[in-house]
DNA sequence: GTTAGCAGTCTTGGAGGGAGAGTGCTAAAA
DNA sequence: TTTTAGCACTCTCCCTCCAAGACTGCTAAC
């Protein structure tokens, strides 16, 4: 029983993994023997998988039941795997066919990304906007609605679109706002928040109060990274038999719903890039603790990034997800890369 | 057994919704009894029972089983609500002021308004973006972002945003670019798509490659009405008992995740103010059978307006539901009202 | 180190049965 | 004609029990 972790041990191992993430029924001893030519009988593989129990990799719901992996198990299956992780080709060459065919919009790109991984993963996906370090003020321009209400359009670095309402105590026309708006473009365009409330200028009241509705957003901006990330195929994720129970079901809804353990899940701005794998008690939060992730950073380095990937149960197809949410932050890269090169 | 809806009998109908509403279990006569100050014997509110049985207001799971409410039984008790139907003052009043704290911006009150429907009725909620019955152009920006790609921002409207990615062949300048924006701008505002199709100008291939994406944005504008709606409190409604089998919640899932039933459900352009209530069978859509609708249109009738309604379980708190959307459609009217003055 | 054999354990599903809830009916009372 | 009391009847719900089946763990032999 010594020996440690033989070709054969491993050998099971990954057998009771794969089995088990395909149809969530403990895995028997004698299952193995019939479905896979290891050359020895049940009896010997019950053996090694006392061994694997000891070790902590695999467990058993009760006495007389097949095992499951743990955490431990699917840690050790996780990092195995690490090299050969590459959708197929023809998965990568429909993929980007369907990128062609939506039109230039970033949202509708991110709304896709999330779509695609989670049919592939069957499980939620979600991807978070990509975000600068700290976003510039691109443009501004101000619209008249009426006499005292103007429509305010943020446009900032990266491409991101703010919108708001202002209400003036004086009625302003459109000359008058077109006026402010160039005036506040030409000397604020290109620069931070910091940079902007560091620089003063002689602004009337009525323009001053729009340039306190920008910094606003700006710092606003600035805070939220992960503010409304799109979440796509929630329904895949409950679908799997671990949700069968109805309180279950919806505990998980309503997690996903508050999006709180987002900020706990994804370390903020961690700046190794590749493809993270965090599994069910690996997890900070406790309401993720039977809830494994498999996400990744994209974007460009240092200069501006969202995260992407999958949730699900711990009982998970890790190496399909890898694999999809390395090639999905892969291409999401390339597209913030091409908006972002005109900065 | 002839008489009729006799004012008793009509008591005892409202009484078995009331409580089903409540309680979700059949509601036998001795409850009503019990609980009831009718003035007479569990035997005779059997016999009324029976009436309503045979008249098909109530229904029994069982032979031996409480009732419960049909579709024409609900039909009857929402008629008979009809006036009867404001949100306590104190409610307004504390709806009123959430939405003078949150941020004046047109997405955030439909949020608002959909989270505010889905707690007050403990279902889910969803709220259409207001759409005029024809977009009118207001503002266009471009913005370079590199070279060969400009940001295009469109201003429409009752303040609807879009912007789309344009790449050209040329490279092109912000000079370049904000010179085409000041000339389509000037010729094309304030009008509408077909106006602007019909009044031909002379124009450069890029320009004219600007002002067809313009095109194509103000007419898909026009055809979508019901554009991913807010759809709030799903978990609400999933945690109905008469949800608790999981196939029945994924399936409800899907087809809210779907939302094709959006179309059948919601008449376009209805012009009758007031709340609509759809009660199970009414339903067109096979899928929407066993659910039921309350919903309104918001806005300014004829010029702009959307939809607003809570879905749920055909045991839906009615009097609630209507009362709610009354209220907050009256809400939304007035702060279209509002954006809509300056047009 | 490996294997066959077998006892032991735990789950699962179905049958059976009693308690309880609620009705429908009948005949009498108001 | 309407209302009521009484009671038999039906159906669900839940509990228990039991048998079958699935796997393992152990032991002793290979």
């Amino acid at each position: 029983m010594l020996k440690g972790l033989t070709p054969r041990r491993e050998a099971v191992l990954k057998i009771i993994i794969g089995e088990y993430i395909a149809t969530a029924v403990p895995v028997a001893s004698d299952a193995i023997f019939r479905n896979y030519q290891l050359g020895v009988s049940p009896a010997t593989i019950r053996n090694d998988m006392a061994y694997l129990e000891e070790e902590g990799y695999i467990a058993r719901p009760h006495t007389s039941a097949g095992s499951v992996p743990t955490d431990k198990g699917y840690r050790h299956y996780v990092e195995s795997l690490a090299k050969e992780v590459e959708l197929p080709t023809e998965e990568q060459y429909r993929i980007r066919k369907l990128f062609q065919e939506v039109e230039e919009e970033f949202e509708r790109w991110l709304k896709l990304a999330a779509a695609i991984m989670a049919r592939l993963v069957r499980t939620a996906a979600l991807v978070t906007f990509p975000k600068p370090r700290q976003c510039r003020l691109r443009h501004l321009e101000l619209v008249a609605l009426h006499e005292f209400v103007a429509l305010m359009v943020l446009v900032l670095s990266e491409a991101i679109l703010k919108r708001q309402l202002l209400s003036f105590d004086k009625p302003m026309t459109q000359e008058q706002l077109t006026g402010f708006a160039n005036k506040l473009n030409a000397a604020y365009s290109e620069l931070n928040s910091s940079e902007i409330s560091a620089k003063t200028l002689e602004l009337s009241a009525e323009e001053n109060q729009v340039m306190e509705a920008v910094l606003d957003m700006m710092v606003a901006e600035d805070e939220i990274e992960y503010y409304q990330p799109y979440l796509e195929g929630l329904r895949l994720m409950l679908g799997q038999p671990e949700f069968a129970q109805k309180d279950r079901m919806l505990s998980i809804m309503e997690l996903m719903e508050t999006q709180e353990w987002l900020r706990s899940a994804f370390p903020r701005w961690s700046s190794d890039v590749g493809v993270r794998v965090i599994i069910g008690g690996e997890n900070q939060d406790e309401t993720l603790r039977d809830l494994s992730l498999v996400f990744s950073r994209y974007g460009v380095p240092g200069r501006v990034g969202g995260a992407i990937g999958v949730i699900g149960p711990t009982r998970m197809d890790y190496r399909q997800a890898i694999s999809a949410v390395s090639y999905m932050s892969g291409i999401l890269s390339d597209l913030v890369a091409g908006v972002c090169r005109g900065d």
